[in-house]
Parts: structure tokens; sequence; C-alpha cells
DNA sequence: TGCTTTCATCGGTATTTACCGATAAAAGAA
DNA sequence: TTCTTTTATCGGTAAATACCGATGAAAGCA
């Protein structure tokens, strides 16, 4: 277990362009309210372990973990274990280049 | 058939914050190649009709229809009833906003 | 008045996702 | 060493999503 941080889809799906499935895959790894939660709370502390957001968010420590490595897989959340414990904290240049897509898609 | 343009998840999944689940219900209409790409096009012709899309999508007319719908729920598309066909176009305003909202989470 | 086009909706199936409890693995403390 | 803490992974179930074909409703045309 325990294996380093890694990015990206790992089958993409093959359906439509390997660009638009990693959008794709980003924005689903976004779109659930647990896991905007613990963006937010990313947001605030900088860097957290598995079990702050389980204090947090009333879901059991394996859901939580499932979560994460789902934020992880997406590269929006970048991850160090540290003695017994997971350090998870954001990553920012992903959500920059999120916002960037989206914002995009606005510019006439 | 044929109502009016609606915005905002109908049922609120009463989960986190309404804001939050607004948010996620964004960008979970979003998250699918198949809606990537009906924006995309929607980027270059301004205003499509759901025939526009099965043209190029390969999926069933009713697939397409269920997709819009839900692009259109979620206030990312606007939509007009004009004859005997449906007129789609993008809600420029709401890119705008939820690239505004995953940015600030890049901000520090 | 039919006939055609365009689209939405319905009913159903298959796949995916969310979630849980139980368990395993690693590290640290006693 | 054994016990505890912390987290990831496994196996399973329930719910949601994606998709299709068939059907229905409007509007336009012949």
């Amino acid at each position: 277990m325990r294996e380093t941080t890694s990015q990206s889809p790992e089958e993409p799906t093959a359906c439509c362009g390997g660009k638009s499935d990693q959008l794709a895959f980003q924005l689903k790894a976004l779109a659930h309210p647990a896991r905007l939660e613990i963006v937010r709370q990313l947001q605030e502390r900088e860097c957290c372990c598995c079990g702050d957001f389980c204090a947090t968010l009333d879901l059991a420590q394996s859901t939580v973990s499932q979560h994460l490595e789902l934020l992880r897989k997406a590269g929006l959340v970048e991850y160090q274990p540290e003695g017994t414990r997971s350090r998870y904290r954001l990553n920012r240049q992903s959500f920059l280049a999120l916002a960037g897509a989206i914002g995009a898609v606005a510019a006439k």
C-alpha cells in the first residue's frame, strides 16, 4: 500500500479526445459535496490528514479515504505519507488550470 | 412537454450546504465527455439544436436530449423552443461564475 | 386533413458510484 | 515484543447514471 502520488485517470475510458476525458475526470472528482468540503477544509488548513476530514464529514473512514484517493488521482490534491499518517494538501496549480479551462468557455 | 428554462437542482439532495450542492451539481453536469463536447460545439456555433449535437456525438437522440436537459437544469445552457426545434446556447455567465469559484480555491 | 420533422419523455437494462464494515499494513509507543 | 493509532484496501450492497428503443406531442408542410 501507500504508493506515491499519481495523476490522470488510469483508464482513459476510451470515448472522446483524451484531453476532454482528462478534464471530465477532474470535474467529476470535484463534483461531490463531500469532496468539495475536503477541498474547502484544505483551503483553510493548508495540510490535513485523513482523520481530520473524518472528524468533519460524518462519513466512514474508508469512505473518506476513497474520496481522497479520487481527488489525488485527479491531481487536485497532493499526498505525502508521514509516519503513520498521510498528509494531504491542495494542488493549487490544478485548480488554476481548471478554472482557466472553464473560464475559456465563457470567452467570446 | 417543453417547459421553460429552469435553473438549479430541483431536489437539493439534502446533504451539505445548499451552496456546496449547487456547485457540485453544476460540476457534475459538466463532468462528462459528451456534455463537454456539447459545450465545445456551442462555443463555436453560438446556437445549436438537438439534431446538430446528434450529428456529432454518435449517441441516440434520446440520450443527447437527456444530456441537454442536465446542462439546462444546471443553468449552463439556455434553451428556447423555436417552431419544431429547440435552440440551445451557452450561458456564459454561469461559466464565468464557475471558473471564479474554482479559481478562488487556488487563491492563497 | 394526413404526413414529416424535431424533440422530449417513458420504461427498461447495464454500468458506475457511494457507502459501509471488516481487515491488512505500517509506524510508533509501551 | 505486543498494543495502539492511522490509513488504505477489499467485498459487498444500494442508489445513481448512461444509454437505448419506442412512443408521444407540437409544429410545419403537402
